[in-house]
DNA sequence: TATTAATTTTAGGCAAACCTAAAAATATAA
DNA sequence: TTATATTTTTAGGTTTGCCTAAAATTAATA
């Protein structure tokens, strides 16, 4: 469909509007996209238009924007050179959960596919990256796999950790302390009345964890 | 000195410039610029007089341009990132020689020092890149070795293969045929009166080249 | 429902990095 | 040394991606 590249700019916006639409179902306000990028609602306005034209997303004037099938396309591309990048920069150069993000949202906007095809290659096709996310593959497929909060799981019910909601320092450092990590197994055996307090194990150990630590885990069952 | 940080642009014209000024000894003209870059030259002469605002070359007026100290520093900084990742793509993702040099393009303007502090460390502080050019270290020292072109090198005398100047797939072929690469030691025994062809020796087998061959590969004496 | 508030768009502008065409300066050749 | 050619700069213009201020539209509330 549309041959021409896209600028990093543009990049930046089609995965924004992806990303907050829900794997394509929702529209996307102005706002929510200036709130993203930080960017005024008017230059947002400026660009809606602008990927309008280029097919990526459908516009309504005050409605709202709809990524397209094209504009998916385009934004599970991005997404998978962005993971598989905070992949490299965690396992291979040792860097921080914390620190990869921001270093990810610049390399991936470099342009060579059979740079992003042979560094999968290199890292042996990972499923997900250091957050837990799922890596979308060559062709764009996800493996889906559903997550839910670990303070919605039910007693006697088992998941692994695979995504952690708030990032920050404090937290990261709780959390290590706790032993929980990307890929940590949890069995939830009892659920406090009291303060709605979970009592989970973690290799065969026996621990308690609030309600508010728990909402920002996520897990996927087993 | 500078605090700002520069844009890719900014970032290809002052390694431009540096490159063509011998270390920083030479003027640069505004044609050469241009030619390097595949820039018009009034296009060159704006971003030269930005340059020279930011105190990272000097510019007369019709005279040419002459990189400063500061200049040699953010080059060499750019030129380091730049081979090192033509080492990351050429040593750990396989690429070939000759394909590295339009990622590591871009690669090179990805910002963080961090990253390839860490990167440097992944690869094991390499000397030289795959084309045989030295990488600088985190301080913009270059390790000065003298290379000189093997139709150069006088009877008896022996060198490490530490560059190829032509840039193409059919002299590359034609090296591969000869089992002359980078890192290849070769002694010469023989230069020919009748066209200046060089007799040499690799890995204990002789072998004639012609002087445009020779001339074409730039080596370390040893 | 009428006002007020919030959201979104339009209008006009700006900086970066490029362009073409023409003028100015320098270099080369007759 | 004058005429011609080459190089470089100036002047004016375009596109991209952002901005602010004000107008238009839609949503919320009294
Ligand atoms: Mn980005
Ligand atoms: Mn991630
Ligand atoms: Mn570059
Ligand atoms: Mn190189």
């Amino acid at each position: 469909m549309s041959n021409n590249k896209l600028t990093k700019s543009e990049e930046d916006y089609i995965k924004t509007i992806f990303n907050l639409s829900e794997f394509g179902n929702k529209q996307v306000s102005t706002n929510s996209i200036s709130k993203v990028l930080k960017i005024e609602p008017a230059s947002v306005t400026d660009m809606v238009k602008k990927l309008s034209l280029k097919k990526l997303i459908y516009h309504k004037k005050y409605k709202g924007s709809q990524i397209s099938k094209s504009g998916i396309k385009v934004a599970l591309q991005i997404i998978r050179k962005h993971r598989l990048w905070e992949v490299f920069l965690h396992e291979k150069l040792n860097f921080k959960w914390d620190k990869i993000h921001n270093i990810a949202e610049e390399l991936e906007h470099v342009s060579s596919n059979k740079l992003i095809d042979k560094l999968d290659d290199y890292l042996k096709y990972p499923k997900i990256d250091p957050h837990g996310d799922p890596i979308p593959n060559k062709l764009g497929v996800i493996e889906s796999t559903i997550k839910i909060s670990l303070s919605d799981l039910k007693i006697f019910e088992s998941g692994i950790v695979s995504r952690i909601i708030k990032e920050d320092d404090h937290f990261f450092k709780l959390l290590k302390k706790l032993n929980i990590q990307i890929g940590t197994k949890i069995k939830v055996i009892e659920k406090l009345e009291f303060d709605n307090s979970l009592e989970i194990i973690i290799d065969n150990k026996k621990l308690l964890i609030s309600k508010k630590i728990a909402s920002n885990i996520k897990i996927t069952k087993i």
